[in-house]
DNA sequence: TTACTAAATAAGAATAATTCCCATTTAAGA
DNA sequence: TCTTAAATGGGAATTATTCTTATTTAGTAA
């Protein structure tokens, strides 16, 4: 994403274009794996070094009130944080902090019929993520790349 | 479940029978909506008002590690912890704290299956769960009862 | 370009959930 | 009953996150 397509973004949600934001915006999609806002605020200090942690707490907010982001719940310690694409479900791996993005439009569809043919009693339902916890096999030997 | 099956639960996981513990299980019995760990001192200080934070700290941790309770982080601030009997989901209200259980064996059975169909490379799935995001609707008037 | 203003940020203090430490107590087995 | 490793109480320490306030800035209009 480039400069221009992340400043329209933050105008269409109504949010001043601040070198800050931009940063914030560039960390998460340049970080993998669902960062930490410690790990945000790391990133984005290469090229920002004073820029307050924080900011990027207040930014990080403010984004996920406009749906631009959304929190990841793990049962380890941190609030981490995941820029929206398109509807995604989550592999934890129960061995190390990894946490993969899974996308799978198919059993998207399976679960979407499941729920319309059986709404649940008292409840309007919005969204549906699967949380699938397991071990990450493919740790592969470093490459020269 | 009363103390001898609790402290069967406690011996078969070799862990000693103590009052504290004894106290917590009860407590995340009788406290439904998925506590907090100051939501299990509190109950808990009823009968034993020296039980230290700490103890509940550490015993729900400790439980965890057995298996015998599931931590749940939500987006919003603390860490809750669940009792665990069968597999399940849970839902999420997006307008209050509340955490639900949802159980459906139907629904397990489809993802079983699909997921046998259809691994996911790299990784050895040991457990799906759904986090369902919505809104409760059924609050109804109190009754007396 | 300049001036204006509401919003955003920096810096650091404050808060509070959770962990840690250690002296004392206790459960369970011999 | 005795012994000992494990558990607990009490409180201090840690630290992720929030809050506060003075200063700066993005966006707008003249």
């Amino acid at each position: 994403m480039n400069y221009s397509d992340i400043a329209k973004l933050l105008t269409e949600n109504e949010l001043k274009v601040t070198p800050q934001r931009v940063a914030v915006i560039d960390a998460l999609f340049a970080l993998k794996n669902h960062p930490t806002a410690d790990a945000v605020k790391e990133f984005v200090r290469k090229n920002h070094p004073n820029l307050a942690l924080g900011t990027v707490y207040n930014t990080l907010e403010t984004f996920c009130e406009k749906g631009i982001v959304r929190k990841v719940k793990t049962d380890r310690d941190f609030m981490r944080y995941d820029i929206i694409t398109q509807n995604h479900h989550h592999l934890y791996c129960g061995q190390c902090d990894r946490i993969e993005d899974f996308f799978d439009e198919e059993l998207d569809e399976i679960l979407l019929n499941y729920f319309s043919k059986k709404p649940i009693p008292g409840w309007d339902i919005k969204n549906i993520k699967l949380q699938i916890d397991g071990n990450y096999t493919n740790h592969k030997p470093p490459k020269n790349e």
